[in-house]
DNA sequence: GACGATGGTGACAACGTTGTCAAGCACTCG
DNA sequence: CGAGTGCTTGACAACGTTGTCACCATCGTC
């Protein structure tokens, strides 16, 4: 800036203004001050014009995994908010891993950041105590901050959709069902792990917890879970997966037990065959509809009904059921709560609740 | 700062050094800083830092989408990479849109970030190029950058891979392959055309531009272009799709005439019924086999092969045959190369390729 | 006992911007 | 002609760090 006040004969503060936009500059003095900018490739300094002014026009995103499409989509959003503020987003993954979201967490104040949002992944947010008494605006996405902890927070209605889900199946005459979902430190998990509950209660019937297996939804631990429950004296007759890594999981799980197992007691053309080599227990047979209109899935679920919390790509496609929460609204919500406190709205913290949506697709309508 | 060091009975400098961890000073003077440090709940203000220092220990990211599953398993890479270099990552979506990418390298320049990785919407890179004088760092990554910029480069063998995928289609028999991908304003769409005719062109077959169809990847222009090519006087056998989002819309395409059209003239059990009711013109009817083993896919194609380039989740549940990429690897090496530069290498700019590899799950072996 | 080496500490300037305030100028009005 | 007004411009300090350099003890050595 220096240099281009030099090369354009001005002091260093009209530069500044024209660089700023600021009113006040001579017309033709603007011009020549914009001539000596271009021909320097001159670019403002915007590190130094935060520390002058204190704020850093950028804003920090800590959440689980960029690479899920649940966090990507709700990424996507909150940078579009962010875009339109004329903000940036920082945006860091913590894995599940408190002390890294808290590492993520402090660094981004470090920074200046104007705002964060988070998807906590711990349950202590005592750290933040000094970054909100030096102003710091945060908000809460997808689960709520630990106790104590007074910030605006945009959840679902977590318990509401698995709730609709579980009596879903119910109404379609299920009375086993299977309860997968993430571990149980996380909030969502535990949340649908309600619903689920309340689902059951309010149809009288059992909450059995040999039905329930919760933990992280890697392929394996999803294989052992779903061949336990099939295994079961009584086995369910349906599933509900609790997000959409579990559903995805699971899926591979049954679509691998279907493929083993040949033989089909087919209820929409009475035909049958016995050609089924797999020890497979008590698994019913899958009602596929030969060269009928059934969806993808339905004949690969092993017999089994299924919603599953959470859309995915292609689970229009594979006909199966769902409950929707939407990530990108989630993100536009909290990114717009927070920009509300950057521009200086006070008033007590917000919790707010979005609603689930079921989307029927054939997995989650058929009868035990 | 300056609170601090007031509070510990120190000079400025020597919290300063605390704070960085500088050797040379009395442990028990350190331990009182610190002290004063965490009862203050100072942190340091990286901003000024920033200033002090020229560098900002942060990285930009100019990407398409996040929401994008390929884009997003780069994102997460190149975070990972930055992460252990103790950097920050800025990550901004250009949706394909030239000034959008031109503007948010810009203000990540402007905020002095160290290096940048970029996706490039657009072709000429000449805005960079005071940037580069004033030392930035820069690497392209998927798609290269405009002519006359020399920066590093990390690609994918598009051309070769979509060659291999496409030879595998005529291996099988397929003499007409239609041919989807992306806009040709892209330069992966451009690469994987060619290796679709470098491919027709080994095999002896003609290229045909009437089996060729280039545009964005939204389920209604995909969904003409599968009808008009199904209408064709000589219709393809087979089809090969440029990305990800290609292949799914095609999918659904493919599903929604498979679902109009119940006839099947069953390949594996030489059944047949005639309940078709679809006036599909010269469409194959879908060679599902009743109760065998293949995949979901395969059934619900409309009687086409598929191949497509990259993979998706569920591809390897739904059968299809792909030509993979590793968008992580892609990240994964591009971070790496730029850090290489942050860490002063010196030398010419390079230009890696990385292979593709064919995964065969059935919606690509399938015989005319 | 004088000297240099060593370890610990602090004063000060500088990084590149912007907010504050004041000054210069041309013009208008009484 | 002088005061008042509005427009344009500039000098200067300050933002919170860190690099440089200098200072002062303390210690060991000749």
């Amino acid at each position: 800036m220096n240099d281009v006040a030099a090369a354009a004969g001005v002091a260093l503060k009209t530069v500044s203004r024209v660089v700023n936009n600021e009113p006040g500059v001579n017309p033709a003095t603007a011009e020549r001050v914009q001539a000596a900018i271009d021909r320097l490739g001159y670019r403002r300094n915007d590190s130094a014009r935060t520390l002058r002014r204190g704020r850093t026009a950028s804003i920090g995103l800590v959440i689980e995994d960029v690479a899920d499409p649940f966090y990507s989509g709700l990424s996507r959003a909150v940078e579009d908010v962010a875009l339109r503020n004329d903000h940036f987003v920082f945006t860091g993954s913590s894995g599940e891993d408190p002390a890294r979201e808290r590492d993520l967490v402090l660094a981004f104040c470090a920074r200046q950041v104007d705002g964060l949002i988070i998807v906590p992944a711990g349950t202590d947010h005592g750290y933040l105590a000094p970054e909100f008494d030096a102003g710091l605006k945060a908000v809460f996405a997808d689960r709520p901050p630990g106790a104590g902890c007074r910030a605006d927070t945009v959840l679902s209605d977590n318990a509401g959709g698995s709730r609709t889900g579980v009596a879903h199946l119910i109404a379609h005459g299920h009375r086993r069902i299977g309860f997968l979902a993430d571990s149980p430190a996380i909030f969502t998990a535990v949340e649908r792990l309600r619903g689920y509950r309340e689902a059951l209660a309010a149809a009288g019937l059992p909450y059995d917890e040999s039905l329930v297996a919760m933990g992280p939804p890697d392929q394996e631990r999803v294989r052992a879970v779903v061949e336990r429950l099939l295994a079961l004296p009584d086995p369910p007759t349906a599933l509900f997966t609790g997000n959409g890594r579990t559903t995805v999981a699971t899926l591979r799980v049954l679509d691998a037990i279907s493929a083993r197992c040949s033989a089909y007691h087919c209820s929409a053309c009475r035909c049958s065959n016995d050609r089924c080599s797999n020890d497979h227990g008590s698994v019913r047979h899958g009602a596929e509809r030969h060269g009928g209109t059934g969806r993808h899935g339905q004949g690969r679920l092993a017999g089994l009904a299924l919603v599953g919390f959470d859309d995915f790509e292609l689970a229009d496609l594979l006909g199966i059921t769902i409950v929707a929460q939407d990530p990108s609204r989630l993100g536009l919500t909290a990114a717009e709560m927070l920009f509300r406190r950057l521009s200086g709205h006070a008033g007590p913290g917000l919790r707010l609740e979005l609603p689930t949506r079921l989307i029927e697709r054939g997995s989650g309508e058929t009868v035990p």
